[in-house]
DNA sequence: CTCCAACGTTGGTTCGGCCAACATATCAGG
DNA sequence: CCTGATATGTTGGCCGAACCAACGTTGGAG
């Protein structure tokens, strides 16, 4: 199940927060967040296993290892994510030859497919997220945000 | 505790989730609240400590509904962290005389206190999260997430 | 050959955000 | 006046994202 929290008008908040950027920050990215779990719960699926979907899909057959530190996760929780891909044969886990500590994960034909339709309903939450803004001020955003996240992950 | 994670200089993620706002948001989200909670840390205290305490300051005693309402805390996590607070003598809770169902919340002196430290604290946080960016687009980036809020929290 | 590092895995923890249920108290309508 | 809807505080849960420690296995560099 998804939270629902409709437009509950809630009253103001206390101006000490309104106006903390890691406040508005993370607020904004709860919001966010509760439009993309709703979304990809329609889908059967969240935040992880799309990342790690996007990730197979882009840079082919990986090791978990590889994996999570592209997509900012943990080892240990790119287990069970891909357990649940695994298991709903959206990739497929095999031993590699050459280095047998790894494992190689590979996207399937199903998992491309659903790779898709998670982008498709991603791109509309995105529309539903930035709705207030003009294209100039979501490349604005999108400019500001690349900037934050690129100093604060190690260059 | 509070996690570590220094300049993991982490590899590139995936394009598909650099270029999508919402992933950015929650990713920088996520820096953010690693630094907030760092820095909380230390005074031993969390975000919702901070909230309600800044709350408390801005609207005077309040009932926990409200201070929930406007902070954004579920009711029954407001008992928690009040809990925490008035045990450590942040706040005292009396029941309310006119309303027999509410408690009214009063922030103490070394409440008040304590939140200034927690505020001081802060203040250092937003300037590191912010580093990179100019003073000017310290100006945009509130504004743009200010408006996103808005528009997310019912008007 | 020996260590150390990396890998996959198991089994935890924390924090923010939720929900359901209940008793008590208030209040508005019939 | 009574009755039913509504608000409040409280308890006790749940979930997702983000972590961490530890272990056995494997690889590689010295």
């Amino acid at each position: 199940m998804v939270p629902t929290m409709e437009p509950t008008t809630g009253p103001a908040a206390p101006a000490r927060l309104r106006t903390t950027p890691s406040w508005l920050l993370t607020q904004t990215a709860a919001h966010a967040a509760r439009l993309v779990a709703g979304a990809l719960d329609a889908l059967d699926a969240r935040g992880y296993h799309y990342r790690l979907l996007a990730a197979l899909d882009e840079l082919g057959p990986a090791s978990q290892a590889e994996l999570g530190r592209r997509c900012g996760i943990d080892r240990s929780d790119v287990v069970a994510v891909l357990n649940e891909l695994a298991a709903k044969d959206l990739v497929r886990r095999a031993p590699d030859p050459a280095d047998r500590r790894r494992n190689v994960v590979t996207l399937t034909t199903a998992g491309r497919r659903e790779l898709r339709r998670m982008a498709d309903t991603l791109d509309r939450v995105q529309d539903t997220l930035l709705a207030p803004l003009s294209p100039t001020d979501r490349g604005e955003l999108t400019r500001l945000l690349t900037t934050l996240l690129d100093h604060h992950s190690g260059r």
